[in-house]
DNA sequence: CGACTTTCTTAACCTACATTAAGTGCTGTT
DNA sequence: AACAGCACTTAATGTAGGTTAAGAAAGTCG
């Protein structure tokens, strides 16, 4: 049993047949660090399912500073939501971390598997349940909470993250610059 | 045809039995302003369409500081997402600030209509779809611009609501204390 | 291995926004 | 009419976090 089946199977259960079907409609890839497997300024046509490696989703504003958006590692999946609904160009870069196999799943496909085994459904709404929540906490903690609180919190939430991903890129994820989140660590350290 | 039967058949057809169904499983409420329906620490059983009047989620801070959620006007779906979801009690407030007629879905209901009529699955996927894009776009808006940008935004996204809503709550929707936004206000009528 | 690039740190200085506080003008209630 | 209570404004002062710049450390690639 592959992967992705598990993580369908933890919230509605399918058929062998059904799940040999779902399969076909995907691709395995493999990808080195650095790809881009997605630019701004161009539509998104799939979602990616990480079987392994890490990757991340950001935008570039003006330019120059980076803002990420999502990380995703083994188990997660992440696309240009935006781009992928609307199929207009989207914002957002999403980067291979560490060099990683997905399991792709193209829009074309997924609304191809909508209909034919509707189940899917509330699969994936049950998947942008949990993505719209994680994010709505997110950004009230943006709001209200300072950046060392949400530097905490994001240690608890993503307890492997830390050591795998670049400070520059946490820094980014909770909203400061590398600068800052180097002072603001050492003088967290120091306590 | 009441309105949120047209609000479901924007995304997904329902036959008239289904419409019938449906309507048979929720229930028509009328609040007065300031009338609080969903209080932080409870969980939140229902959510709520909006037929007329506004109604707004809020969390609050160290018990002083209130940060908006969202604001829902006529048309529009408002619940505490996590508590509704995980049963769990939420963080939320949901506050009604112009008298108001809303049809309540209690979270019983919603899920008998989605074993009874399995394409409200689709519908209630893409309603979330939609505000997971709303909500993202919002989270990098508050990484990313500037409060006076942020405003701008706010009153292309939503021209109706400036006449309607306390600037105050205006302030704390695009993340900023009611005295900055009183003077960012001026600086931006000078020129 | 060395050269190059990128990440991280430190520190001085800067600014967007917060805090506190006092005052003005509504609106609703009695 | 009068008072209470809010929403809004203004202004002085405070601070979390940004910017700039330069060096140290660490990863990457030939």
């Amino acid at each position: 049993m592959t992967s992705i089946i598990q993580n369908i199977s933890k919230h509605i259960s399918l058929t062998p047949e059904e799940e040999a079907l779902f399969l076909s409609k995907t691709e395995t890839r493999h990808y080195k660090a650095k790809t881009i497997i997605q630019n701004a300024g161009q539509v998104c046509r799939e979602g990616y399912f990480v079987n392994s490696g890490l990757l991340r989703s950001f935008n570039i504003n003006d330019n120059i500073v980076e803002h990420v958006m999502s990380f995703a590692c083994e188990g997660w999946w992440i696309s240009d939501m935006y781009s992928l609904l609307s199929q207009k160009p989207g914002n957002l870069f999403i980067e291979v971390m560490e060099d990683a196999e997905v399991v792709v799943l193209s829009k074309v496909n997924q609304d191809q598997l909508y209909l034919e085994i509707p189940k899917l459904e509330r699969f994936f709404r049950i998947l942008i349940e949990n993505s719209l929540v994680a994010n709505q906490e997110r950004l009230m903690d943006n709001l209200s909470l300072t950046a060392e609180e949400r530097f905490e919190k994001f240690c608890k939430k993503y307890p492997g993250l830390i050591q795998k991903v670049p400070q520059k890129q946490i820094a980014s994820f909770i909203g400061v610059t590398p600068e800052f989140f180097s002072k603001m660590k050492s003088r967290m350290l120091r306590k």
